[in-house]
DNA sequence: ACGAAAAGCGAATGATCACTAGGTTTTCAC
DNA sequence: GTGAAAACCTAGTGATCATTCGCTTTTCGT
């Protein structure tokens, strides 16, 4: 079933090489967003030339989705249990912000992208678009299950509530990023949640 | 008393002009962050040349700052009353994010710089950090006088009321520039606020 | 109405950018 | 071990950037 010459396979080595690359790019594009970060930077930190990076990566907007595929495969986990209890869904949520804590480049370059990306014209704005329809969902049905459980506060709609806890999110991140002393990102989104729930967290 | 040579004023119209440019400066800001927005694009909506607008501004930090100092100015009506009952302060603030949403271009300077000015080296970090500072002591000032008449669902913190606050306003104009349908911005606030207060907004 | 300062311009400077062309070196299937 | 593809390089290309220099034009106090 051979039809065509095959193409051959790439080295071993390689998978490790695009992912240095894609971790230095996280950091570079944290730093100076996408329009400012630049290709040679990256590159200078892999240790290699712009032009081998751009063998690994057509260009640079390629680059930039496979930093943000990266970032998605990073925070995955939390976000499972798709059948789960609202409650847990939530408590992981809250898992994720705690994680994040850990990783000021992967909030850095969330913050500074989706920012960024509000620009129509943006290479991640398709991107961002339906991440928030993504997660604004997966929220709202997190809620909802808990809704029908009694455990929200009465009045609570599911769907404002999770609205509010991205937005607390995202915010809380902004003035993280200022001055990490001066907030918990975590103890912040709890604090909301609990104003919601008429359960422990 | 005219010790020097007096050094000559401005012509009539150079206010109107600098005027123009700050206005320009922060339609390209938005866009385009300050980092990528360029002098040149600047310069070409007033209808002049790149060196005719450094005439005005003698380089593109000292533009920046003019542009956010302007950006406060246009705010500012709306965070007066110093002394003022807490709960006019806080329906102070709604109205102004509800005049936000007819500002696309503000609400979208300030989520891209502040965004951007996370990192330490950026020029308008300082500003930025002592910017949060000053909101957030304002805020949280006016929780308190709320505090002391009761008017806080016990167990509230006035301050971390105010982080609460601050994070849910940026954050909703993240999701509201990435889909002008999908939120709005002062109900969100409002929703909020209501979580935390015994009387009505 | 004149003179000096303010306002503005064209052109250059040197830096950095993403990306390409055409080559050499490294890996690996056979 | 050999050959061919993958990996990587140097050296460009053309674009755009902020800023500067020297010059002309406009304004306006006297």
């Amino acid at each position: 079933m051979t039809i065509t010459g095959k193409p051959r396979g790439n080295y071993a080595k390689t998978a490790g090489r695009r992912r240095e690359i894609l971790e230095a790019g996280i950091e570079v594009f944290s730093a100076g967003g996408f329009r400012s970060g630049s290709i040679r930077e990256i590159a200078e930190r892999v240790g290699m030339s712009q032009a081998g990076l751009l063998h690994h990566f057509a260009n640079k907007n390629e680059l930039l989705a496979a930093v943000l595929e990266l970032r998605d495969d990073l925070s995955r986990e939390y976000t499972t249990g798709e059948e789960e209890d609202g409650l847990e869904t939530i408590r992981g949520l809250i898992k994720l912000v705690e994680y994040n804590s850990s990783v000021p480049g992967l909030v850095e370059l969330h913050t500074t992208l989706s920012a960024e990306a509000t620009a129509p014209d943006h290479p991640a704005h398709e991107y961002f678009v339906r991440r928030y329809v993504w997660v604004s969902s997966f929220i709202t049905a997190a809620f909802e299950r808990m809704k029908a459980k009694g455990q929200l506060v009465p009045g609570v709609d599911p769907e404002a509530a999770a609205r509010g806890m991205i937005a607390i999110m995202d915010g809380a991140q902004v003035q993280w990023l200022l001055d990490k002393e001066s907030l918990d990102m975590a103890e912040e989104t709890r604090m909301f949640v609990r104003l919601l729930i008429t359960v422990d967290l």
